[in-house]
RNA sequence: GGAGUAGUACUCAAGUGGCUGAAGAGGUGCCCCUGCUAAGGGUAUAGGUCGUUGACGCGGCGCGAGAGUUCAAAUCUCUCCUACUCCGCCA
């Protein structure tokens, strides 16, 4: 959630940057004038409100003193009747302020660069050589049903469209990954692993910011309670602290959490519906910082390196871009996507994400920490990046290791995880 | 899933309509005495949020969450959440 004051001493600014993303945001110029009379009300209401305590007070003590009531009794009627009227307005208000806040993104950080889509972000790094090949290189998918470590048709029979089943060394290589991604951010990086729970309530869901924009992403868990399942463990994960004030000698907390992420992928219709470049359901070992204000930047970039790292050992050749505006997510301020080669692509395709979100979650889900014991309590910064996903690395690994009689090679990093330097 | 009990400040805990923003204890800070891998005495210490103010301050709301009754709710009513105990079921 974007801060009301904020908005309030800097309307222009703030509706000129966030006009960036693309859109509309004018509306905000209302939520202003809204708060403005909800503020003229609420000083009538607790004015009225005070006067009525300090009756109400005499009428407790007249009693004590069994003293008689009936004038002052009939002299308070009169009061809260004003008000009630006064204070439905004042709840419509706040109402409205709320969910148009709760709609609004987060206002860009100011260097990143302004743009419409993907085509306008910003390639800051190149990494590794793309492969060349002396035979057609195959898809993943074609690769992954010859060698009979990826299932797509009895998924489909299983469940629907968008779901797959890993099989032998298909299975195995998921699984090696995610171990080793984990290992290394655990133990490497120093970020203290976590499992979630895979099944979120709404709140949790507000409070990073799926909810209430996004709604339709999401799996609703199928009974009547107000739960979902994950859509990504930054949901999890950084709701572990919503309602907390952290120890100040604690940040940066680091967190490093595999999740199985499940997306309805609504709005994805027609596209990447081949493989497993999009799934309902895959498997992202993600990384979760909290932050001091001041040094969540540079925090962004060391766990930028954190998931560069998993590339570099897999020697796979990446590229790192700054999204531009217009392709920032919603509760994002700045956002790295690393773009792993996929050569049967012949392009570059985002296999993680990495961003600050600066207070704007922390705002929505109530986590704080102070600095000393007197001083104020401020808004943490919260950071969550990609490290990385796994689906897509496995996808990866098979287009870019595969050798011309259709085997994989394995990744050195990963022979101790597979047991085997091949997939034949 | 059934039946019951409970949720008060950093912790434990008193409190069934007004004198309670909340007794008491622990903890923590400071002081004294003592002296040193102890103990005793004194004293201080209540958060958060919204609004207002140049500031000191003042006011509203806060006793798991939400709604209600009332001039007035920690206290009464309803709904929900969580924990514990027993039963049932089960990796």
């Amino acid at each position: 959630m974007i801060d009301i004051k904020l908005l309030r001493d800097n309307t222009k600014e703030v509706i000129e940057l966030l006009s960036r993303r693309g859109g509309d945001f004018s509306y905000l110029n209302d939520v202003i004038k809204k708060d403005e009379r909800r503020r003229e009300i609420l000083i009538t209401v607790e004015q009225v409100k005070a006067q009525r305590n300090e009756v109400s007070k005499l009428i407790g003590q007249y009693k004590r003193e069994k003293k008689d009531v009936s004038e002052i009794l009939s002299q308070v009627n009169s009061i809260g009747e004003n008000i009630n009227e006064l204070e439905k307005e004042l709840m419509v208000l706040e109402d409205e302020i709320r969910n148009m806040l709760l709609e609004t993104p987060n206002i860009p950080n100011i260097d990143i660069p302004i743009g419409f889509d993907d085509s306008d972000n910003l390639e800051i790094k190149k990494v590794g050589t793309i492969p060349t090949f002396d035979f057609e290189p195959l898809p993943h998918w074609d690769l992954a049903t010859n060698l009979d470590i990826l299932d797509f048709d009895r998924a489909a029979k299983i469940t629907g469209s968008r779901f797959t089943v890993y099989k032998g060394l298909g299975a195995r290589l998921e699984r090696s990954l995610i171990n080793f991604m984990s290992d290394l951010h655990a133990i490497e990086h120093g970020y203290t692993e976590i499992i979630p729970p895979y099944i979120v309530n709404g709140d949790s869901m507000l409070a990073t910011g799926q909810f209430p924009k996004f709604k339709e992403d999401a799996f609703k868990v199928v009974d009547d309670r107000d739960l979902y399942l994950n859509p990504t463990a930054e949901v999890p994960t950084i709701n572990l602290h919503r309602n907390e004030t952290i120890d100040v000698d604690l940040l940066p907390i680091k967190y490093t959490a595999f999740t199985t992420a499940f997306r309805q992928e609504a709005g994805s219709a027609g596209r990447d519906t081949r493989g497993i470049i999009r799934q309902h359901q895959f498997n992202k070992v993600e990384l979760i910082k909290f932050t001091k204000p001041e040094n969540s930047y540079i925090e962004l970039d060391k766990m930028l390196q954190d998931s560069c790292r998993v590339l570099d050992l897999l020697k796979l050749p990446y590229r790192v871009v700054v999204l531009c505006t217009g392709d920032l997510g919603f509760s994002m301020k700045k956002t790295y996507d690393i773009e792993v080669w996929l050569p049967a692509f012949n392009t570059y395709r985002e296999i993680g994400s990495i961003s600050n979100a600066e207070d704007f979650q922390a705002r929505r889900a109530n986590i704080k920490f102070k600095r000393t014991k007197d001083s104020k309590l401020e808004f943490v910064h919260t950071l969550n990046g990609s490290g990385l996903a796994v689906g897509r690395t496995v996808v990866a690994i098979l287009e870019n290791y595969q050798q011309k009689d259709g085997t994989i090679k394995i990744p050195d990093v990963l022979i101790p995880y597979m047991k085997t330097n091949i997939i034949k």
